[in-house]
DNA sequence: GACAAATTATACAGATCAGTCTACATATGA
DNA sequence: TCATATGTAGACTGATCTGTATAATTTGTC
């Protein structure tokens, strides 16, 4: 990929998570990434949405095989996701949690007219509540499900207490809470085998 | 309190709890309340920053008042807490699915330079967990406030997701999934004595 | 009614927004 | 060498943003 168009991607990608979705603006992105407004609309031609968009799956995407990486990496499923919520604490503080979750950012940023921009976040969202439920497969379909979508719902939202506290605790206490939660549910299901 | 005051601000409230910060601007607020420019700046001559925080520390006492109210009510401490996420849905659906969390909106949408209005998030949201936690009492302190920093967190994700996918599920499985471990936590404290 | 204070209306300023336009540079390939 | 496609630069437009200034109007008080 050229790099120009490369650039305006991530500096998207890290302003989106910093200051939301009105903070992806053109001057941001202009100044942060160095390419121009010519070619920036030269790759966009779509602008703001379709910079904007792009980020964001790629993010998406990028964080969907992280979260698969520590799961299947870890001893038990639980022990994986709580390892997710201490990466993200981690991640958090070396960039001096300045910087969030950019599609939670999007979402709470969100009007009604742009319904796309909508779509596309629920899409995301909804690709990580099936690709972590695919790791809760000794429950029942249904409920891995609404349990995948607590458990983004929890990070989310730890995510943000973090970025606002600018501390560790709410994503390094999710996690025990978060482990504590599915080894319970994890073991009334074996428990009826 | 003069009428055209209070107007502003319930229209700032709407507004930031439907589309965020930027959603809560000069023309937005003028058009929704009704009141004019002249009016607004006599009230608030510190211009969006003071309507914002304003609407915002009056939506946190309402807030706060409503769950202890939902969890004084109830049964058992984890029932008031469910309840808590179960109203949320209720309201939730009656908007729409329009808005969600204007505090949670505001934090997602700060940027580094506005650094009064994230203490103030931070103090809505420190004082939230506090009164939160003084209902776990059988918890020790620093366990009570550690499940209610979760609460918290939990909440503000399950209220994001619900407004994304316009549907009150996530709310609804948070409730049923936090009283399971609000449940087991309590629990474990009643079985040492 | 007369006067002062509180409130409201609106024109205006300067900054910034997303986006367009045209001119220019650079690479590719015949 | 020339032609064409690709990419870059930055001035420019019009809309919108927050905030100011001033004048008109209402309201309360004597």
């Amino acid at each position: 990929m050229n790099p120009n168009r490369q650039k305006v991607l991530d500096a998207t990608l890290q302003l989106l998570a910093q200051s939301g979705l009105s903070g992806a603006g053109l001057n941001d992105v202009i100044a942060l990434s160095g390419a121009s407004r010519g070619s920036l609309y030269h790759f966009f031609p779509d602008g703001k949405q379709q910079w904007v968009a792009e980020a964001l799956q790629i993010y998406a995407e990028a964080f969907a095989e992280g979260c698969e990486n520590a799961i299947s990496k870890a001893p038990t499923v639980s022990q994986g996701i709580a390892n997710v919520f201490l990466f993200a604490a981690k991640m958090m503080k070396a960039r001096d949690f300045r910087s969030g979750c950019p599609v939670g950012a999007v979402v709470l940023d969100l009007d009604c007219d742009s319904e796309p921009m909508r779509v596309l976040c629920l899409s995301i969202m909804a690709q990580w509540q099936h690709r972590l439920a695919a790791h809760l497969t000794p429950l029942p379909e249904a409920k891995a499900l609404a349990l995948a979508k607590m458990i983004i719902a929890c990070f989310e939202g730890a995510f943000m207490l973090a970025r606002l506290e600018r501390s560790t605790a709410p994503l390094t206490l999710a996690a025990e809470q978060m482990a504590t939660l599915l080894e319970a549910q994890l073991a009334t299901v074996s428990r009826s085998h």
